[in-house]
DNA sequence: GAAACTTACATGCACGTGCATTGGATGTCA
DNA sequence: TGACATCCAATGCACGTGCATGTAAGTTTC
């Protein structure tokens, strides 16, 4: 019965792999072609205008980390991308200078809602 | 209840992300400190194990290829450093010589086998 | 049988990632 | 206040990946 667990357990991480992979691929794909947007940069994108309904408009970096599935270094060459690009803004925090907030711009808004058209038809069309 | 479907594949998806991050660099860091082999070096090893049983104990790059979600190239290089490792062997093949045919040495069997437990003890506490 | 096409694998290259380190700001404790 | 630890973000570096291409072998078409 252990053997049997341990089917089931490779299993479901085969299963798993296999959706993550697809989907992802999709995604890089649909996003970069359509929007010239990675999927990690997306997900900021992402994150940034959902904290945009609150009053502040901002997101600290650390908050974007624990959110997302990335290193931090990986996380600040994101910002940096999204920044060359003129879809986020970065601003440093007046309380605490090591800190940054980050900012949607309109552009980068704009952008996000292009896209999130795309973002959403991949995810149908695996999870529907 | 569209927007609803929406929501409900983001979680599916934000989910699903979150299972693969989190359960693929517990695979990577445990299978590198313990046995130094990276998380698709062993998914080569696994599958090459499994052909061991058949009469010929062989497989070609092809066969590998569509079993894994990497591309050729990742794959070729994967195998590389295998081989480097003394892991498995290349081997021409007879019949079309544009083909590969892979086998585990004993130290590749041996590796594998050694790594398994840890694999799927990973496995087991993110599944079970 | 020669030319054009396809297939299998390797390799050059650009890119995104994680780890380790750095630089600067904040907090703590004596 | 001064010394030291901690924290935040950026950066150097090594590495694995995908894409595009190269090379060699097989296949097809005439």
């Amino acid at each position: 019965m252990e053997a049997e667990v341990s089917e089931d357990v490779c299993t479901k991480w085969s299963e798993t792999l296999r959706v993550y992979h697809t989907t992802s691929c999709e995604l890089e794909n649909e996003l970069q072609d359509g929007h010239d947007l990675g999927l990690s940069e997306f997900e900021v994108l992402k994150i940034l205008s959902s904290k945009c309904c609150d009053s502040t408009g901002k997101a600290k970096m650390k908050d974007l980390e624990a959110e997302m599935y990335l290193s931090q270094s990986a996380l600040s060459r994101t910002v940096t991308r999204l920044e060359k690009a003129g879809l986020v803004t970065r601003a440093t925090c007046d309380f605490d200078r090591r800190a940054m907030f980050l900012m949607l711009t309109p552009a980068g808004q704009e952008r996000y809602e292009a896209a999130q058209p795309t973002y959403r038809g991949v995810l149908l069309r695996h999870f529907a």
